[in-house]
DNA sequence: TAAAAAATACCAAGAAGTTGGTATTTTTTT
DNA sequence: AAAAAAATACCAACTTCTTGGTATTTTTTA
């Protein structure tokens, strides 16, 4: 038997995080080093154990998101190993995922068998996406519309008004707040609709909530 | 010491329920008589398990949901105690649930010391409501727009209108869909708006997806 | 320091949504 | 069977959004 995994666990609702813990407690293939409720306190962690061979976390964390907690850990521990659990398929995050060299996408629909054997498969060097994740994945890549949605990219102010728009301001309204003219606001919410390939607002407020934007 | 109190889990998460499961076996106060993924699964396990004294349930499930089950079993099982698993606080289900006189209300981000205190609680006869949701319940109950939101009852045909708004659907294409006139379509619209005082499509989008109707 | 990206601004036509009404028919509840 | 609720339909004025352009300035990146 080789040395077990030395895993840390991140997810924001503790009830999950302590039932994951109780999960792998028990599997002596692997040691749970700490838990975190946030990206934030993973990179805490991460400057305080040194020996982490595997972080799981979930996406849709405060303070750093787990798309973001794997592109750092990623850069700054290249040898440690990344494995996203989720809610739901979202295609979107995944090709961003994949594309910051994420070792593994669970759903949190699967069982712990399926956990564990994902753990496994990853600490020895592979990749593990959930056949379901695998499957969407290859089918939205070659639709034309979710590669366009894969490589969205929102600027900064693009995000500041997408969110306005999703809290119910009109684009008078988003110019008055943000001191430029309804007529930039207007092009930003343009762009917006073409960048995300919405219809009308309708997408938007979609988008800025599975995007966790609001 | 008494009987332990038996008590039946639901999450349509599988790695959720088997971690509570996990966290709440240890506990000689509590027997897991059955573990369900949805509401119609719990009410199969009602007439199987006829000793039940407990069901803890999350709220966003397929098929049948935390709220609907929450209902049912109350008035099919007047005396099995139901105590709802949630993600986040959201104020007017808590006053759906309570009007249909729910146990207990915690949020995902209890631990697992709160849960446990909780059913003994409600076990024993009590209520138990962690402690953010007392208060913001409270607070948003002497809300003027939050008492109104607490009560709005869309009927059957405004959610159908709702949920094809959240998709983008246009007025004239909701008429085409539903062979209804246009007029009807916008009648709808407006009563759905003014119902969840919501200011335009945003706001109709973002009830939608955070009432769990898309 | 170029080049690229982001943010800004403007215009006009047309589509879609919002508001404030009224009113009839159908379905459900008491 | 009566009352209440839901679903349907219509109209007009007005507001807001959407589309398809162009174009300059500022900021960031290679």
């Amino acid at each position: 038997m080789n040395q077990p995994v030395q895993i840390i666990l991140a997810d924001d609702h503790k009830m999950f995080l302590e039932g994951l813990y109780a999960l792998l407690y028990d599997d002596k293939r692997f040691h749970i080093l700490a838990t975190a409720k946030n990206g934030k306190e993973v990179l805490k962690l991460l400057t305080k154990y040194k020996a982490v061979d595997l972080l799981i976390t979930d996406i849709s964390m405060p303070e750093i998101d787990g798309i973001q907690l794997n592109k750092i850990v990623k850069k700054k521990y290249p040898q440690i190993k990344v494995i996203v659990l989720s809610m739901h398929k979202q295609n979107n995050l995944i090709a961003k995922l994949i594309n910051d060299d994420v070792d593994g996408y669970l759903l949190k629909n699967a069982d712990i068998d399926e956990l564990s054997s994902a753990i496994d498969k990853v600490a020895k060097g592979n990749k593990y996406f959930s056949k379901d994740i695998r499957q969407d994945f290859m089918k939205s890549m070659f639709s034309p519309k979710a590669v366009k949605q894969s490589f969205a990219k929102l600027s900064k102010r693009e995000k500041e008004i997408l969110i306005l728009i999703a809290n119910e301001y009109t684009n008078a309204e988003i110019a008055e707040k943000l001191f430029i003219s309804q007529f930039t606001a207007e092009t930003h919410r343009k762009n917006i609709l073409r960048k995300i390939d919405a219809k009308n607002t309708a997408g938007i407020v979609r988008y800025a909530i599975q995007h966790g934007l609001i």
